[in-house]
DNA sequence: ATAACTGCAAACGTTTTGCCAGCAT
DNA sequence: ATGCTGGCAAAACGTTTGCAGTTAT
């Protein structure tokens, strides 16, 4: 692929179009279960492939949280994310990204600092409510 | 396993050594290596099963950063990393955990926020001052 | 004709598991 | 005798890749 010749195909258009519908940090396997509602001969390769090219591209986010399956999110802009440790679920967390905490690295270390990645983890309202069950599960 | 009746064998006595020996951050694949020098025929299966255990127990940290290898640390207590994005090196970074991030995420959001996960990327002075190498792999 | 793309299946690297034998209590 | 533990091999898991056929240019 040479990223220029990049054709939007059946099977990228509706890839990214319940990309954007969902409300978010679908796992490969959960776009390919929605998108191959539409399209039934969709392979679980192709996803992958597309997911690969569209996060390279800058058109989709690919988040890459610890000890966890990569998730991808319509949203393109940086973010941090906030981990329900019971029921799995993810959400956007609505604070801007404090670059402070990277010159703050920077000073104190001999890298050049790029980037970062901050994910909270904790309980959703749901689960603290409901103290002896598993609420709900997946993104 | 009750967590109570846990014994220190020699297998779990070397792997524990190893890991605080060495500079940090092994993977599982390379705490074998290394206690495979000592003890010959321990499996890796045995491997990666103490060092969940150690991990659930408190004795050494387990990380999971973004897509790549569980790593294991000797060290106990929070601290923060800083990857190396071209030659994957990892280190920990002189920095306080900021507890006052948890806390503006509490008021932001109706979780109850209890811990966070925070990885700088960057590159170290070996690969800024090598622009054109690979100058090293692994931990 | 050429290059990009898909579906399929196989391969991959990492991690977990089942099983049975061995050892400590 | 009971139960934790280790070695081994197989399985599981998420992801990537090779290939052959198809589609668009």
């Amino acid at each position: 692929m040479s990223d220029s010749n990049f054709r939007i195909t059946p099977q990228r258009q509706v890839i990214l179009e319940e990309l954007r519908m969902a409300d978010s940090h679908l796992t490969a396997d959960e776009v390919y279960k929605m998108v191959r509602a539409r399209l039934p001969r969709i392979s679980l390769g192709t996803v992958y492939r597309n997911l690969e090219i569209f996060s390279r591209l800058g058109m989709i986010y690919k988040l890459e949280l610890g000890g966890m399956q990569k998730r991808f999110d319509g949203k393109t802009q940086d973010h941090y994310h906030l981990r329900c440790l019971k029921c799995g679920r993810i959400e956007d967390v609505p604070m801007e990204p404090q670059t402070m905490l990277e010159e703050s690295v920077e000073a104190l270390t001999d890298y050049k600092v790029l980037g970062h990645r901050l994910e909270f983890v904790g309980l959703c309202l749901t689960c603290r409510e409901q103290p002896e069950t598993q609420a709900h599960k997946g993104a």
